[in-house]
Formats: C-alpha cells, structure tokens, sequence
DNA sequence: TATTAATCGAGACGGTACGTCCGGTCTTCCA
DNA sequence: TGGAAGACCGGACGTACCGTCTCGATTAATA
C-alpha cells in the first residue's frame, strides 16, 4: 500500500492523488471486478499517470487491497438492549454497505483466493471479522437474555446472516423485502428463540 | 459455447479436444481463477491448438462457461421418506462439489458479476438454479409432512442453506465438522421443526 | 500445375472447376498480387471448396503458375520477310500480354525469386524463355538478311527488348506511345541497323 | 513510418532500434522478400519486441516502406567530361547496387505494384526516379557534345540502360561479363553515338 | 536565496495474451 | 473415385495491458 512520504527533503506527494486514485478504483472493482482493471485506464479517469501509481502501490493487487481497506464499513452499531433489533440493524447495514455498487463484485474476487493471498487477507482482517464478530455478539447477548437456547449452534448460525446474502446474489435474485428482518427471524428462531414480532414473507 | 457437430458433411470434430481441453481449463481455473487463465496454455497442455479451441467456444468467458457447466454436479439425490436427511444428503453433496479444488475460486468468479454476463448466467443456469430448486423441493416435502410450520419463510430458508458455506469460505474459516447436518438442523428449527437427532455443535 | 485427371475409373474432374478457379486466380493475381492471394478466397467466388484445388495443385504457388502458364501468351509470331517488322510484332504482343491487369504483378513476383523457386522456374520456362527465343532468332535473321552488323552484340541486345519495358513500370511512368516500334527502331540501330521507317519519338 | 520523436516529455525512443529493426528488414526482404517478413521474427533478431516495432511503424507495409526508404542509394556518379564513361559508371554502380543481396527481391516486391501504393510510391521517388534523371542526364549530356543524334530517343533508350539487367534477372541468366560496358555501347549506337572503344561480346 | 531532492507528466521498453485469419493436410459423407 | 464440407496444426497479424525505465519540468524543504 502507499508508503508513508519520505519525512525529508524534496517535493511532497500530492494527496489529492492518492484519493482520486482509490476512489476510481473502487468504482471499477464495483463496475468490472478486479480482472478488467487497468490501471493505465484507472490513470487517466483519475487524472494521473501509471507512474505516479505504481510509485505509491507495487502492483495492481496492492492497489486493489488498499482501495478496499479504505472502504467506509459500516461501523459498529450503537447496541441497543433488544438483541433482536440489534441483528436486523447490523443486518441492514451489511446489506447496504454490501448492495452498494461496490459490493459484490468484491466478494466475488476475494472468494477468488489464490489471485492474491494478501488481498484477501487484508479484506477479511478489515472488513469480514469485525462483522462476524458484532454478529457472534449479538447472539451471544440474545442467549444471556435468555431469549436463545442453551446449546444453540452460533458458530453456524453465524454464518447463516450473512451467507443468506451471497446464496442469492450467486442465484442472481434480487434480496426480497425485508430481507434483513426475515433473516434474523429464521436465524432467531433456528436458536430457539422466538421473534417478537413476525415478518411475513411476502 | 461448443455447437452441437452437425450432421451431415466434414470432418467431424474429434470429441477427445473437448474432454482434453475442458479437463485442462478445470484444473487452471481451480489453480489460478480465470484471469490468468490463457488460451495459449490451455491449448497447448491439451495437445491441441488455440485455433480449434475458438472454433468450439468463441471466447475466453464462453470457454470458462462450458468448463463449469459439465461440472459433474452432484446429481439430484435420491428421495428418501425423510426430508431432513434429504436436506443434509443434499447438502453433504453441496460441500463435496464446492470443496472440490475447482469449487471456491469458480463461486468467486462467479460473484464477479459484470466481469461477464453471460458466463454468470450460464453457470446460474446449470449450477445454481437446480440446486436451489432442489433445496426448496426438500423444504416443501418437510412442510407437507407436518414437519414444519404452515407460515415457513421458505425463500429466504433456501438461501440459508449454502448462504452458510459461502459466508464460512470468505471468512476463510473452514467450515465446521458435520457442517451439513448442523446447517439443516438450524435451517429446520428456523422452519419451525424438530430435527430427529440434534446434531452437537463441537 | 493441374495433373491430368487420371485415365482410368472413378468420377471424372469437373472441367469448369479448373476454368473458374483459373480465371479468378488471375483476377485476383492481377489485383492484389500473390501475397493477397486467399485460397480460400478463390476457392468461394469459384464456387468450389479448397480441397479442389489442392488435388490439383498442389500449393498456391502452383496454383498461381498453372493461371500464368495458361496466360494467352501471343504465340509465336507468324514470320514474315522483314525481320524488323516482325521484331516490332513481337514486342508489341509482349506488351499486350504484359500490359493487361495480370502482366506487371507476376513479374513482380517473378522476380522476388525465393519465394518459390519453381514457381519462377515453372514461368521462366513457359513464358519468358520462348520469348527470348523468338527475340534472338529474329535478330539473327536480321544478321543473316545483312541489315545488322556482323559483331553486334545479340546476347545483350535481346535483353533490351523487353527490359525496356520493365524499367518502365518500375518507374511507374505509362508506356510510351508506339512503345514498341521506338524499341525496335533503338535495338535496330543498336546492332547497327537502319530500321526502314523512323519511329519519332513524342 | 517512424514519426519523428516528439520534441518534449517522455522517454525518447532508443534509436538503436530503429536502426536494427530496419537492418533485419532489409536483410529479410532482400532474402525471403515481402511476404515471408515477419513481424515477430523481425523483433526477435533484432533484440526487441513486436510492441516496439508496432509504436514506430502502424504495419508490416510501413515497416517495409522505411526500410526501403532508407536504402544508401549509389550517390551520383562524378560527372566527368566524358559522358560515355559516366554512363558505364552509372551503369556499374546501379549493377552494383542490385546485384546486393537486397537487389533483386527488393525490385520484384516493388512491381508487384498494388499490394502496398504507397511502399512502392516511395520506392520510386527515392531510388527509381533519381536514377532515371541522372541517366537522362547523362544522354543529354552526349548529344550536347556532339556524339549523339538530334533526334535520338531518349525517352525511351533511358529505359533500355537499366531495364536490360531486369530482363535478364527475370530470364535467370547471370548478367553476362562487361554487362555495363556492353549495354552502354548498345544504347550509344542507338542513339546514333559510337562507342569510343567497342566491347567484345563473349 | 540558491541548492537539492523527490514528485509529476509523458511515454518508451520487454513481455505476454487476446481473437482473427490463412496455408496446407486430413477425414468424413454423398453422388 | 470426385466433390463438398469442414476440422486439424501451425503460425502471423495487430491490439491491449502490465510493471519497469528514462526523460524534462516542477515544487518544496534545506543550506
């Protein structure tokens, strides 16, 4: 990623460069996903060379890491003493931050794996295990309030809130309504809770 | 994608090019994903030449498209008179398929979106719908049988079942031991059901 | 060039796909010059398929010297008495031969000499040694008849002949008018003849 | 062709490659002539690549043209005070010129005329034309002096001079020995001269 | 204030892949 | 058998991109 500027001597490097820079690229990955990303093209809509890139980031890859760490996730929500609400509100922001052009296609190339380990890693550091674990504390905090089962599954249901996401987007269905209520519904309901008020499906 | 032969005059197109070159790209997309995936090299590991392989598919995507879509997907599993153990049979075969070296890499090109409309779509067809058609199927033998409640929020209970997979593989967590019995039974009690035996979280 | 089609049994060559693919070889010669020829090309404005033409030919650059061998050459002038007048019949048929749409290319391609050894082989052969025959044995019956001198330097002066030409399309400057009978009237004089009616030049 | 390297920014152009890109060419079309060049087999020999080759020329037919264009062209012969000597040392001198490997072919790409207007437009201002004006030159120069006819045609006797070699070139007969010598004797006649000391024929 | 050192823009460089086209060979069906 | 159709290998063409490099012209912090 874009090395701290040298302290000493010499012309400083223009800010303002590596920020249209990263907000173009963000707008590509979102757009064409990480395959169809130039860089030259990146250049040029950001109006700047290849050089003046590739002397902040060593190669695409990086370039692409750092423009996602520098995404705006939808921080911690305020937890309020309703466990359930809790979940629909994190759900919500995950699905917005997600469902936002940028989403996607990013998932799609972090499931890629093996095109760059450190990318991927960077993306789940930053953005994938703060999420897991507001969604474990949630749950956790439901089962203390006694609304939750005992021995309820929450490594697995876990991964049922946001899996439900990715399961459609890979069908190619729009989220249905209420997705984020629904949602927590079926999980709350899977550790034996029972939803206050009931969503229906449409 | 490769045209059915024609009848009638010419040579016939020998059919070990398509095995041989549909294995090769298998395995490259399972190693490296679909951007470093190259003609050239794909030819050239299969004995063949670039020529006949855009003969047979007309570009890179629709080459990447053919290979997945004979995926030997695990094939409509028999139905057993107990929809719960249809559900985690259908699922054992879900992870079987996607934990495969193909698997992973081939849902994050997938989830690539834009990158190529069309393969998404080809693999939406062949792979996913079918499998989401059989999930729901199961679901609903369930709720015929009495097992689960009249008001279920099946559609988003579909997407629960790989949804869990797929959250777990970007988490880059391995997904747990007895994942699809654990999954099914989260997703039944989600339903309103009692899963036979409750599978115990580890 | 073609084989003759072989005596015995079997379904007998379609004459005309010789004739059609012949002439639209030299179409297509004269046009756009061996290097642009497409076998394939040829073959569809024929209207016959290229395996056709192989089993006739056996490469294109016999193909493009079956279509120069049958090249209406003006053959062999009818000798009248005065040599020099049959000197000028002579040249003025190598002009129309040469003149028309296919002449200059092929000379081109004549002289590119590597290209295809037996190609230029085949056309010097067929064309161009003929004519040089006839152009020496015409000088010499202007020596025998005592118009041209005794040591005149035939061997060289042949090469005058239809060089002139040459030198001419490859500056690009049109035929002079009454090109051949100047021609003749110089190599004439050349040899230290006096040719009977003096061609003026423009 | 090469446009002329931009005065300002930017890397310049490493004019090595100019130079041994156009060498290769030249050697190259002198041995296999135009359509056998090729490209990536330029670049390799060379020490460069097809890109480099690509920015400074748009095509194959460009490329050649340069190449062509660049040829040392024999400079005018020093005129001396006897106009039948500079004519055989014009004479020896575009011998000596096509005679080199690059002759022949380089003259046979040249009359196959319409493949490339423009490579062989170019041919012709730079070495066909100005050889033709010295030729004429020195004719003129003869008949000012007295030792050619007033009314010789010099029109045409210019193309005797060089036209005789391409005759022979195409009948592939070795120039005979003394061919300068000779053919200048022959066209002195022509033009009503005598030749000072006449050349035995062989 | 003059020097100095790093940045910026521009663009060339070696590689590599893409998708298209052609040449010459072959293999099959049909007449 | 010949003709039509078309697949096969090999290889060239022209385009586009990546990551590196070299320029001249700027622009600040230091001497």
């Amino acid at each position: 990623m874009a090395a701290a500027a040298r302290s000493g001597a010499g012309r400083p490097r223009d800010p303002s460069i590596d920020r249209r820079v990263l907000a173009e690229v963000r707008r590509r990955l979102a757009s064409d996903g990480y395959e169809s990303l130039s860089v030259a093209a990146v250049a040029a809509s950001a109006g700047t060379t290849r050089a003046a890139i590739y002397r902040r980031w060593p190669d695409k890859a990086d370039l692409a890491t750092a423009a996602i760490a520098e995404l705006p996730e939808a921080g911690p929500q305020p937890a309020t003493d309703d466990p359930f609400e809790d979940l629909v509100a994190e759900l919500t922001a995950f699905q917005r931050g997600v469902s936002r052009p940028d989403g996607v296609p990013m998932v799609g190339t972090m499931l890629l794996g093996s095109t760059d380990a450190l990318l991927v890693e960077r993306y789940r550091e930053r953005v994938v295990r703060p999420r897991r674990e507001r969604l474990r504390r949630i749950l956790e905090r439901g089962h203390a309030a006694g609304e939750l089962d005992e021995g309820a599954d929450l490594d697995v249901a876990v991964t049922l809130c946001t899996g439900s996401w990715y399961a459609a987007a890979l069908a190619g269905v729009p989220p249905p309504p209420q997705w984020a209520r629904r949602v927590a519904a079926l999980v709350w309901r899977a550790c034996g809770g029972e939803p206050p008020v009931e969503a229906q499906p449409t």
